[in-house]
DNA sequence: AGAAGGACCAGTGGTCCGTA
DNA sequence: AGAAGGACCAGTGGTCCGTA
């Protein structure tokens, strides 16, 4: 809704990248924010923090690795074109202008912020927390990674309320659109490999919090890493799906406002497959005390 | 279900293309048949069908323009590279066995049959006919455009079924997969730019089959072509988007069950964004008499 | 070793345009 | 000219694997 400002865009040779997106962030306020968690969240190096900085923009495909040589260096050695389509007009460097519109960044503190002139650091490690509690040290908590849940959840109905402005399609899940949308908005901590990797976590904490608690504290309490805690919730989801749906996951995360703008990720989606083939065709899947199936009003 | 047999599908250098699906035609009674078209339809050379012919697999990727040479002859001039592959091993015509299963054909009968020996007709051209009427001479009528997606739906079903068993992701709409198992299935005469184009027809045909009806018949008796009813098509629709739904083109097509499997049209979307504009905001978008926006009933 | 995320890739939605 | 559909292409979902 303001206009470009193409000054705060660093002209590297691949400012290019990003041209053809078209969303914009509304000046609504309540969304994409980082909330309190530029205080709660650990590890940040506070000191160097910009707000209004556009986050950089390297490389996203493509990788042009100077790494060591002619021609290219990419991971699978490809030609990077649009590099060479800056260079082609000789020295002219030819001043992209941004179709995307200025967008209203979140307010970027703390961890995961900007070395001073340098790199964007990674965002820091996220460790075993039980509820409420803060993470110290570089690395972040759990009640933070369902924030950024949240926080994409947001995004989405910022990028769904711009598309219906406009009487674009809608995206009804957080899509790639809606990472984008959500990099250009400052939130570079946000990224599809992550968000995707701990869905299923969130998952547990939205259909069954308690559950998800208790696990959270018997596994900090075994001193258990984050990746021995993200493959225990597998478990309880596909008892829930069992119990409540005969295994049919997407039907539960569907009957959940909160979850049903995210793809089941495959693992989850398979071991309810398994696991209703093991358990027999009878017990719930279209029979039983219950039926299971169809679309009845969970507790959501 | 039934196991694959390659000894039906003709061992050209091209039929290794597909090899990456995996759906197959449930024996299934009730879906994907031409029904009684065959009968119906007008302008098939019903002298050349082959029950069971497995449709040609011919190149479908890769454009290589050969505008000028050598190598090669495809209707683009492509480089087929599973053709070199076929002929890499010298001779040994490496049999490339399917992964999908047998595919339980459709009845293929007269139009667009295949040529005797030669290449797949295209399907005769439509032309505007009256509820009812049959298409004569080497036309095709409107009732068979709309059983066409019909039979699309059914294909939906089916795939949706196996998707299910199987425990995969189940498609809502008709997409590529479904053209491709259609396709597979032997409903040839099925394709994705066809089904795209007509999409806003059966719309008006599932909401207001009156209008639809009279629109058809004045079209005839006037002597428009297709292309001219095609465009005709668009008005009503979204006077019914305005009337029931403030316009939102998406509600409509989601509230109707035969609609709610396809996708929006492009054009038609535009076109009722732009008709809500210019209707100004307070039509019935979110004021007057009905309110119009909201999940409400639709007489569907 | 454990974890974060840039980059890749097969298959998608959408439709143009060479073809009949 | 009017129409059918093979083929293309930008951007997607999904996740691997080089990186820190």
């Amino acid at each position: 809704t303001t206009p470009p400002d193409s000054s705060q865009h660093p002209l590297d040779a691949l400012s290019q990248e990003g041209v053809q997106d078209k969303e914009v962030v509304g000046t609504g306020g309540g969304g994409g924010g980082r909330g309190n968690w530029e205080i709660m969240v650990a590890g940040g190096d506070t000191a160097a923090h910009h707000h209004h900085q556009i986050q950089q923009r390297k490389k996203y495909k493509k990788q042009q690795q100077g790494k060591t040589m002619i021609i290219n260096t990419n991971r699978k050695g490809h030609i990077d074109h649009q590099q060479q389509q800056h260079f082609n007009n000789d020295g002219e460097m030819e001043e992209v202008e941004r179709e995307e519109e200025e967008v209203e960044e979140v307010d970027d503190d703390s961890s995961g912020g900007v070395c001073r002139g340098g790199e964007r650091q990674r965002e820091h490690p996220f460790i075993v927390t039980e509820p409420g509690e803060v993470a110290r040290g570089k690395k972040n908590g759990l009640d933070y990674l369902f924030h950024l849940y949240e926080q994409c959840r947001e995004f989405l109905l910022q990028v769904q309320s711009i598309a219906k402005e406009r009487g674009e399609k809608c995206p009804t899940k957080v899509t790639n659109q809606v990472f984008r949308y959500a990099k250009r908005a400052g939130a570079t901590y946000i990224n599809k490999p992550k968000m995707r990797h701990y869905v299923h976590c969130y998952a547990l904490h939205c259909l069954d919090e308690e559950t998800s608690n208790a696990l959270r504290r018997a596994f900090k309490e075994r001193g258990e890493n984050v990746g021995a805690w993200r493959q225990a919730c597998y478990e309880p989801l596909v008892a829930i799906a069992g119990r409540l749906q005969g295994w049919d996951i997407d039907a539960i995360f569907n009957s959940h406002p909160r979850l049903s703008i995210w793809y089941v990720p495959t693992k989850l989606r398979q071991l309810c497959h398994a696991q209703r083939s093991s358990s027999g065709p009878s017990t719930s899947v279209s029979g039983g005390a219950r039926g299971g199936a169809g679309p009845d009003h969970l507790p959501f």
